[in-house]
DNA sequence: CTTGACATTGGAGTCAACTCTCATGATATT
DNA sequence: AATATCATGAGAGTTGACTCCAATGTCAAG
């Protein structure tokens, strides 16, 4: 992670570390855990807005099992979320696949499947067009 | 689509429909075809920029077999690359289904489980960041 | 002729998660 | 002491794909 990333949660209040005398940062064990969980959340597609509201994972030691309930159902949430996403990725993989088939040898076969996926992803898009939510595909860094 | 969305279109010239007199804009059957496929390498998660830069979709009807085979090229890079995102997503679920798991009942044997996951995604994010050692943390293209 | 509903333009704002700049202050090395 | 390398905060810039705005132009209906 990058100082100014550091700073920048320092900033938003998501990682505050302790301050030496010169009012530098002194990032303690503890922080140190929080910027791991910060990555694996960041990997599981969860925004820092997210990770700040939902999560006090240093305090995850006083096991309240009402708060571990709501946080699971959030986590099975997210799950169903990504699990759609991969539906999505399949089909995409799918018409691309197609797609260059169809690119290289021209046959009838070819173009009719096209056809018929392009026809099932523009019902996908249009189910889609009430209800805005972003595509982002999880692309984390990079 | 909305009338900012159009607007914005040929203002990046992606779709640039024809004028009437008065200047307001007219598209045609082929603009909208156009349209059309947009939605779709949306769909498919390719840039606006990505779908200017290498498709003249309505220019396929001249075949030119050195430019299927570069497009279809591109379609298989692409397709590796969300072949890649599946992957990735698929352990984001795995993920989550273990730590909700963890979280709902505590027994070691999902909270092993949890924590053979993180070292591994751990693993994956070292990968796509190789460079958090010493200096040039910040260096990141997209 | 007025009213209202459309269209046009350039330009500014939005979102997330950084990333960079700048002036200044602290520490380390020679 | 001089120099080089760090740290600091405030704030502006970046990216992509829109989205909103004000001022103005065009057109059909009453």
């Amino acid at each position: 992670m990058s100082k100014d990333t550091l700073r920048y949660y320092d900033r938003i209040g998501i990682v505050s570390p302790s301050r030496e005398d010169n009012r530098y940062r002194r990032y303690s064990k503890d922080d140190l855990i929080d910027l791991m969980n910060i990555q694996i959340m960041q990997y599981a597609d969860f925004s820092l807005d997210e990770i700040r509201g939902k999560f006090g994972f240093r305090k995850m030691e006083n096991i309240d099992p009402i708060y571990c309930e709501e946080v699971a159902a959030f986590l099975d949430a997210k799950n169903a979320e990504t699990r759609n996403k991969i539906a999505h990725l399949e089909k995409v993989s799918w018409l691309l696949d197609v797609a260059a088939e169809t690119l290289r040898g021209f046959n009838n076969e070819s173009d009719q499947r096209l056809a018929e996926i392009v026809r099932e992803i523009y019902k996908d898009i249009q189910k889609k067009e009430p209800g805005i939510s972003k595509e982002g595909c999880g692309e984390h860094q990079g």
